[in-house]
DNA sequence: CTGGGCGTTCCACTGCAGGGGAAGGTCAAC
DNA sequence: GTTGACCTTCCCCTGCAGTGGAACGCCCAG
């Protein structure tokens, strides 16, 4: 399969698999006498592994981490649940800054300024 | 007042206020013959209003929309307003992303793989 | 007169995940 | 044999808000 097909099969783009072959992610199996990058029916599933990793927001590194130890052989079963307890903990995190943050914002808004009592030799009285 | 003492004044770095003055944000009220950074005493709160915009999550370019307006002798109450609400949108979508993605992790984690049952054949059970 | 602590400019780099486009090679069909 | 679609490598660019470092100038105390 030419890098094309691949990239149709899997709905993304050729520059995107050449991007995941230069960072070690989906390597092809074999070049063709041109040059041409070569993969194999499998390179699907692992490309289709690598953006279901992406929707669930973990990084290209940590993807990586997870396809290289199963090229080493092992069940990476247990990686993944520590990689998604990571991921949630941070999501969590996140989803509380930005909570913390609505809340500054709203509070901010909510201080009833009248433009008239708006003054240009002030900065802000919002902020 | 030189740079440094402004740094010091404000609890940020040399570095940052050359970047502001290039970005447009606070230009020094002059040079000293040799060059050196010259701001007045109200450039204290000029920089203390752009980080209490950043703390309220606003881009450079949104604090520099309202400080030129300030600037060309407006009042920019309104402005304000309407940045902050925007910012209020953008904060209630990415924190819905947010959760979303914390659904589909959650429910993934869920799966309760026995790591027997996981092989390296397979990519992932849980992706 | 020299050392240290300021200041200056300019350029490159960070993280993340690619995208844009040039210059050239290859392949199948017509 | 030539057109057009596909492939190759290479390098730069994107957004965001700075940070790091080099090479140099200024100024004051000892």
């Amino acid at each position: 399969m030419r890098i094309g097909e691949l990239a149709a099969a899997t709905g993304t783009t050729t520059k995107t698999l050449r991007f995941y072959d230069g960072a070690g992610l989906v390597h092809p199996s074999a070049r063709s006498v041109a040059g041409y990058r070569d993969y194999d029916t499998q390179a699907i599933d692992r490309v289709r592994f690598i953006l279901r990793g992406r929707t669930a927001g973990l990084t290209l590194a940590q993807i990586r981490e997870i396809l290289d130890l199963r090229d080493a052989g092992a069940a990476p079963c247990d990686h993944v649940q520590r990689t998604l307890d990571q991921q949630l903990a941070s999501l969590e995190q996140q989803i509380a800054e930005l909570t913390a943050l609505r809340e500054t914002i709203t509070s901010l808004r909510r201080r009833n300024v009248q433009a008239s009592t708006c003054h240009p030799e002030t900065i802000c009285l919002y902020l």
